[in-house]
DNA sequence: CTGTGTGCAAATTATTTGCAACCCT
DNA sequence: AGGGTTGCAAATAATTTGCACACAG
């Protein structure tokens, strides 16, 4: 991550109050270095090696902090919470074999078509949605035979 | 709810190895007859106002099982599960003011379209998809103000 | 300096589970 | 009869929070 990365994440934060400390950078690192959409406790593990007194409570303060800063998104697919250094629009895919999430693109057209159709059925300002996926990765397809 | 339909339980039920009990018939009949998309903890004190001595348990338990014999069905709104008496195929908006659930109805040729899209991006096998919005209800809306 | 942020541990919240007694079919 | 089911309580799992001290701006 280059320095003006890092002077671009301090601005963001800076803008709604918040500080960038050695465990914010060190969790949004982590973050920007993996495409696994890992949870919490995996991002904890992680940073512990760089940050070996980081507490899993200040790894869970700083990903909520890092989000309303809009550096990171967090995702709600299966029980737990799940964070994507990634935070342009697109979609999920989770392979309910072993518990992969993988990115799609789905095209913005379709997108609003479905917010529009939604909003038009019931008497609601729509300001949001979510789109998810569950299927098998070639691996766990392969796996369960057929 | 009617006897033929108290017997449709017991056969679906049935064909998963379930018995009908009174507690499974109550948590049925509670669900049946709300379109508010409850929580376990909410159906639990529905419950027990007829039936005073059932536990959260039981009717956690229940509810995967009436679940899982097609009876009802879950959501994933927000952090807690939610069950919904209703089983046909539609999709939910959740109030972001007030948390209420309601249903939209999105035509199956945009929800095929919407796997298709996705299974050719990523070379996995789509079984299922999650589509949720969110947004103000009317109410919420005219206290948001603006 | 002055608040914001952190580590630690205890507290919450939602859900699950072990077990002896119980009751559908 | 007999295996599924229940109530109760304890156990988990994930996330949040109180507080005294540390540190970023």
């Amino acid at each position: 991550m280059g320095r003006e990365s890092v002077e671009e994440a301090r601005r963001r934060l800076a803008h709604k109050g918040y500080r960038l400390t050695k465990q914010r950078l060190a969790i949004l690192k982590v973050l920007r270095g993996t495409d696994t959409h890992p949870d919490a406790d995996w991002v904890y593990r992680e940073v512990k090696k760089v940050l070996p007194h980081v507490s899993l409570g200040t790894v869970y303060r700083s990903l909520e902090v890092l989000k309303d800063a809009g550096l990171i998104a967090s995702l709600e697919v299966g029980p737990r919470r799940r964070y994507d250094g990634n935070t342009s629009a697109h979609q999920h895919i989770l392979c309910t074999g072993c518990g992969r999430v993988v990115d799609v693109h789905l095209p913005p057209s379709l997108l609003d078509e479905l917010e529009r159709r939604a909003a038009s059925e019931a008497d609601f300002t729509i300001t949001g949605h979510r789109v998810e996926f569950y299927g098998l990765c070639p691996q766990c397809r392969r796996k369960a035979g057929k």
